[in-house]
DNA sequence: TAATTACAATGGTACCACCATTTATAAAAA
DNA sequence: TTTTTATAAATGGTGGTACCATTGTAATTA
């Protein structure tokens, strides 16, 4: 009889999945990398096939494993956890306990802060690099009909742009996910006429401004305001 | 010969999957809902007990489901979604290389922001409670010897009471991650003295006079000197 | 040479038996 | 009677083995 026994037994594919994901994480194992066959690792791991698969299955779905099946498949360190972070995202607004309005409101905070720390850092280069961008958006006035599908691209690229100048890698999944899994979808749903691809134009070109004058405020107060604009906060 | 297969042939534990999320999320099963043991469930779903097991580890690991062993155990519905954005996040930031500086400008803005929009939203219930919860940081000034556990688990309470009183939903699990996951080892290391006490009530007592206030600007000045401090941005 | 076929590697599924954990209940001891 | 202990039942956890399905490559055939 044993005198003492853990709290919380571990489950043996627990287990395996903890020893794979530090292996993962350490970096011993990197993206890319092919795991040896199943039925090899079970030799290593001196478990079953089946443990394996369910610890697989768990890690698949964390996005650090991806498994491909066929002559050429097999296990693969994969990288994949921001496409799981907005899938999670999405789920936990299914499940109603975020409401697009507090999405929304989150949305207009962070990149209102972003458009300030990229006032305080941009250089030059930069600046004329997203300028450019602006100046695609432009050209999409010259048709008759606005090219909805771009211009929801170039409106994209420019906020991922826009983290990316902020130089803080903490916004860059954060802002994406928000941006891919709930802004494009309600983009689409709304029509997009010229007045609404002119109003952004003004905001850009009014945020460039503010980036060469180095003026946080009035970057963080003009993307407050476009982010306002096309989430209906101001509606 | 097959005229035509299907592009991506669908494996059987996703369709369970799919299956049981889409029950799930239509509300037709409800968090803390019993499924039916393994070996009933694999009868009406047709399957194998591995198969199911898989799905199963999946949709666990999304935060859907919760599963105990024992007599009385079985699968709940469960909702932890939240739990798992935390997770992921965490994950995310182990990745991607996130330094602790960038890290800690995140905090900085985001706690800021929480605070600002606690100041505008706050009941005065809401902020005696929290008043009460900085009278007990005092008390700890009352022994010779602070208690640093103590005081870091009421520092994390107080900021995760903000966040929720902010009314946003969206910050409660990314900052609770930012909280448990990188900012708690951080604060174990550097010791905490009396001083480091007493600056940290200065800043609660002037948020609290801030939200009484309804003084969004003051309350993020505030914020954002406290997390900074704390942080070590101003050293 | 080009199309077809066969093979091999690898993950996917299935059935069966048994182990481990937890709870409830009954039996035994105080 | 009350407390402890042993037993049983329910349920998930693990292991083994065999076979199926998918895919790429090499051998075969026209």
């Amino acid at each position: 009889m044993e005198l003492f026994r853990p709290i919380a037994p571990v489950k043996a594919y627990q287990e395996i999945i903890n020893q794979l994901e530090e292996t993962i994480l350490s970096g011993r194992l990197r993206t890319g990398d092919k795991l040896p066959p199943e039925r090899e690792l079970i030799e290593s791991l001196g478990t079953s096939r089946r443990t394996l698969r369910e610890a697989f299955r768990v890690l698949e779905q964390k996005g650090l494993l991806e498994i491909k099946i066929g002559s050429k498949g097999g296990t693969f360190v994969a990288d994949r956890i921001q496409e799981r972070l907005g899938e999670t995202l999405g789920l936990l607004m299914r499940t109603e306990n975020v409401t697009q309005l507090e999405l929304a409101e989150f949305r207009s905070n962070t990149e209102s802060t972003v458009a300030g720390l990229a006032a305080e850092r941009a250089t030059m280069e930069e600046i004329s690099a997203l300028e450019a961008e602006v100046d695609s958006v432009e050209a999409l006035l010259d048709h008759a009909l606005i090219d909805q599908q771009r211009f929801i691209e170039l409106e994209m690229a420019l906020h991922q742009n826009l983290v990316t100048i902020c130089g803080n890698s903490v916004y860059i999944p954060i802002l994406k996910t928000i941006h891919e899994v709930l802004l494009y979808p309600m983009w689409e749903k709304d029509p997009i006429d010229r007045d609404y691809v002119k109003t952004a134009l003004k905001d850009w070109r009014g945020l460039l401004d503010a980036l060469r004058r180095r003026a946080p405020g009035d970057a963080k107060e003009i993307m407050r305001h476009h982010v306002s604009h096309f989430d209906g906060l101001d509606a």
